[in-house]
DNA sequence: ACAAAATTGTGAAAAATTTATCATCCGCAT
DNA sequence: ATGCGGATGATAAATTTTTCACAATTTTGT
């Protein structure tokens, strides 16, 4: 059966080198939500894994077991090993690390994180955001200083999919006076300004201001001064166990934020990703699998 | 189907007494060693607390179960919320939104992410990543592709200030083929790769491998075919409920990878930043305070 | 670009598990 | 004692689940 001491989780993990694409799909699904998932029939198992019926019964094969039963049967042992401990015990359920490794803390913090942030958010003000930046009527500038630009770059990248009228501004770079000439009225400006909050980005969004423009904005916890003039402020919580703030949390908004408007805008959505599909299928930029 | 926060077994000692003699045996065996004996066919559990088969198929329908397939469905959603421990309890992060929100939806598959990916990861690997990314005599590149290439940004923009000798690689843009002509035996290169996978980004890669260049790869649960080349593969989960996949996860790996490396490189991370500073200060770029 | 090998999925047969039917047993009151 | 009612268990029917054989598809090597 098992060797001592070692989960069946860990086997799979150890073997899904020598597994199949779909048969490491299926895995992964295993390992999701281990071992709920296992015990359950195999016809479930597979579906929640979009696999075939054959495809679960041939990898518990490959994984040395007589048949599914047998598969399930040693699960449940490991399970009544298991229940003799605690069950929500951190290194055997939540992760591989200890719990004293990087990875554990940071994680632990940016989670933290992310809860701090969702508990403060106001949904109302988020969904309007998200109008504004969905509005096809406006042309909207995605802004970003010298850490956000990622960010902002990221948000551009998926907007520009969506929707037309999106363009990207480097605050930091010497050409977004430029971008300002043809702002008019109605335009929605998109700031991301973490500290260290830039002068470059409050002048940026002074002019736009000025100029009757809508200004959404991602910022910290301690709110960039841009805040006075946003129309809407989304404030995340960025703090971690590191000399740098994270842009995990803020990076998570703005996902969040593509895809709410994807949803609103998705008639036109899917047509331009198809496009964008056609043209990659020509330029042979991506592989089709694997 | 159960009440909240009451756990199976809480229910059948509850209705101990409602029990006839047999039953209550069996319940007891089930108590005995719960929950893995409740999830084997019910034969088995049948023998093992040493009654006939439908005592156990009437106590089941007792409890409020249409049957025992079902009875066993809701232990095994009991089992499944107990694994995913307390960060994934919807109540403990979800804040003013309500459940039905995209901000709610989203942060969930995000955390689930989160967690999955944490339990994949082996910290060892982890930690050899980054003495790669760590060791100044090594020349690091770090690549990214069409969406990949702005964590690539973020994570070479923290990693020139920590350590000297870092080049950002756009595996898209077509000058990548002049980065590689400076790559020599023994250096890094930092990829990150998801779904589509892009040629160019596999072109580079094995380049780099012929070269006798370690390889880092960041990449999804789907791995880029630049594993095989890999000296270590950090793999992240990134389904969401949208039509593209999540960089959120991939990101917190990179920030957790930053502050590993910066850690180790202490001394000299903390001489560069207060250059930087200097440097900011005289160019007035940031703001000093608020 | 082609052919061979491997992977994956479909549908039917086989095996198992679960449910239903009914006879038996036990405790209990008359 | 004996007959009654509920509890229990053996067996058969029904359903579900698993396995098997084969076809379609995809990947890999030349």
């Amino acid at each position: 059966m098992a060797d001592a001491n070692q989960t069946i989780a860990d086997r799979i993990q150890e073997r899904l080198d020598d597994l199949t694409r779909a048969e490491r799909q299926l895995a992964l699904s295993i390992l999701g939500n281990y071992p709920a998932s296992g015990l359950g029939p195999l016809a479930a198992l597979a579906k929640g894994a979009n696999v075939s019926v054959p495809t679960v019964a041939r990898m518990v094969q490959k994984l040395g077991y007589k048949g599914y039963p047998d598969f399930q049967a040693d699960l449940r042992d490991e399970l009544g090993a298991m229940a003799k401990g605690p069950i929500a015990k951190h290194e055997t359920w939540a992760g591989a690390a200890p719990s004293e490794h990087v990875l554990n803390r940071f994680t632990e913090a940016v989670i933290d994180n992310i809860r701090n942030t969702m508990a403060h958010i106001d949904p109302d003000e988020f969904d309007e955001a998200c109008a504004l930046v969905a509005d096809p009527d406006r042309h909207v500038h995605v802004v970003g200083g010298r850490i956000t630009h990622t960010l902002a770059e990221y948000l551009f990248m998926h907007l520009q999919v969506i929707r037309p009228n999106v363009t990207h501004v480097q605050s930091t770079s010497n050409t977004w006076p430029h971008y300002l000439l043809n702002a008019k009225a109605g335009d929605v400006f998109v700031i991301f300004d973490v500290r260290r909050y830039e002068n470059n980005t409050l002048k940026l969004a002074e002019l736009a201001f000025a100029r009757g423009a809508k200004i959404v904005l991602f910022t910290d916890q301690w709110r960039s001064p841009v805040h006075r003039m946003a129309n809407v402020t989304l404030t995340s919580q960025i703090i971690v166990p590191s000399a740098w703030d994270s842009a995990t949390t803020i990076m998570l908004l703005a996902e969040s934020m593509i895809s709410a408007v994807q949803t609103q805008n998705w008639e036109d959505t899917k047509d331009r990703m198809q496009e964008l599909e056609g043209i990659f299928d020509k330029t042979r930029l991506f592989r089709k699998f694997t």
